[in-house]
DNA sequence: ACCCTTGTGACACTCTTGTAACAGAGATTC
DNA sequence: GAATCTCTGTTACAAGAGTGTCACAAGGGT
């Protein structure tokens, strides 16, 4: 995901860009409205962040500009507290408008909740997207079966601990399940062909782990 | 569109009320936390507009139990203004949190726009008018059920997401039906036949989704 | 070299889903 | 008010995808 922030107050900017990458995204910063325009169209941007006063354009200008032509999401961030001004920015487009001074914690959720609040894990080549039950190796999506993905989800939340197959059975399967331990190994077996071998490391007399380091 | 408004001040719901019904919505009004939640499970609900501070079960009671088990959204109405409480409610699945005094018009914007206020749809050889309730298959007219119609602009609302027959039940159906869960399963048969079955994948063992991907 | 644990492929069975036919509730018409 | 039609829900059965078990192979540890 990528992001644009334009405010004229360095500070903002700053602290904005921190908790963003934080959070993983990538992160544009324009100082007025006319770089913000410029990088907007120069970059695939998937959300900006635009403050309402600002050199050259103002920010509502900009929104409005982009959502001429762009699916982008637009944040207004103001100091301006007229409900007026608040309808007209929403009016013109703008997905969000919030009032400075903020809670940025609440800016967060916000924006998440805007871009989708999609749950992925990535390690290594793999991705894992919990919320659509789908699992990515380079991009591509794998078919997993129910168990399949059931099992790779416990055992990532898991990673780095080691589970015993008892453990395994109990957790994955339920607590009251009767059957072979061995079950296990030959679920693992097909998680593996699917996922690759590597992201599960076998513990001789102990159980199965996931790797969970990054290379 | 379905909605619940519950406010103790008769004022307050009232002007909401007279708002919302000439935007076209259906209206249910409460007057307490216990009835709010009555009045949800008994009706087919598609968002609760709800104020805090409420006699017997809060809203912020009422908004966590609703999102437990369901997908409809939900709008904190406020006169606490600290950024706290803003943030607890968005935590724990508030779609919006909205300050009293308000003004009526950005509510209304905000809503809108949090439905989705889509009047038609395309998907690929797909056409559907939310409006007019009609649904075209390469240009020609299908005579959908009035079920399937729902069940299709559920899917449709939520493509790409899986969804359990549970889920679909609760949503489509409401959430008192008591029922046959294969039912899904028929009117899934159904729908398919009239727009076409690629367009509802089927994932054993965990429900349906709607294909959201052109192509 | 031996034993014990795990990997692996094949097979069998079960459970989920697709499907058609039927039943019944409302609506509509005469 | 009976007859008919429209729409929705249930049931039973078939197909096959998904899962569990087994037997044998491979490999590690002592």
């Amino acid at each position: 995901m990528n992001i644009l922030i334009a405010d004229d107050e360095k500070h903002m900017t700053t602290i904005l860009k921190t908790y963003f990458e934080k959070e993983g995204y990538k992160v544009w910063v324009a100082a007025d409205g006319e770089e913000a325009l410029e990088l907007f169209f120069s970059n695939k941007i998937d959300l900006v962040v635009l403050d309402w006063m600002m050199p050259k354009r103002s920010g509502i200008e900009v929104c409005n500009e982009i959502k001429q032509v762009s699916l982008a999401k637009v944040v207004m961030l103001t100091a301006r507290s007229s409900h007026d001004d608040e309808f007209s920015a929403l009016d013109i487009g703008a997905d969000e408008y919030i009032r400075k001074p903020f809670d940025p914690r609440i800016l967060m959720l916000r924006i998440k909740k805007m871009l989708g609040t999609q749950k992925v894990a990535a390690i290594r080549d793999l991705e894992i997207d919990f919320e659509r039950k789908k699992v990515y190796k380079k991009g591509e999506e794998l078919s997993l079966y129910k168990k399949e993905f059931e099992l790779l989800t416990f055992l990532y939340e898991n990673k780095g601990r080691i589970l015993s197959r008892d453990s395994l059975l109990s957790s994955v399967w339920g607590m009251d399940y009767l059957g072979e331990e061995r079950t296990v190994d030959t679920h693992i077996k097909r998680l593996r062909d699917k996922i690759g071998a590597d992201h599960v490391i076998t513990h001789r007399g102990m159980g199965y782990s996931f790797h969970d380091k990054n290379q």
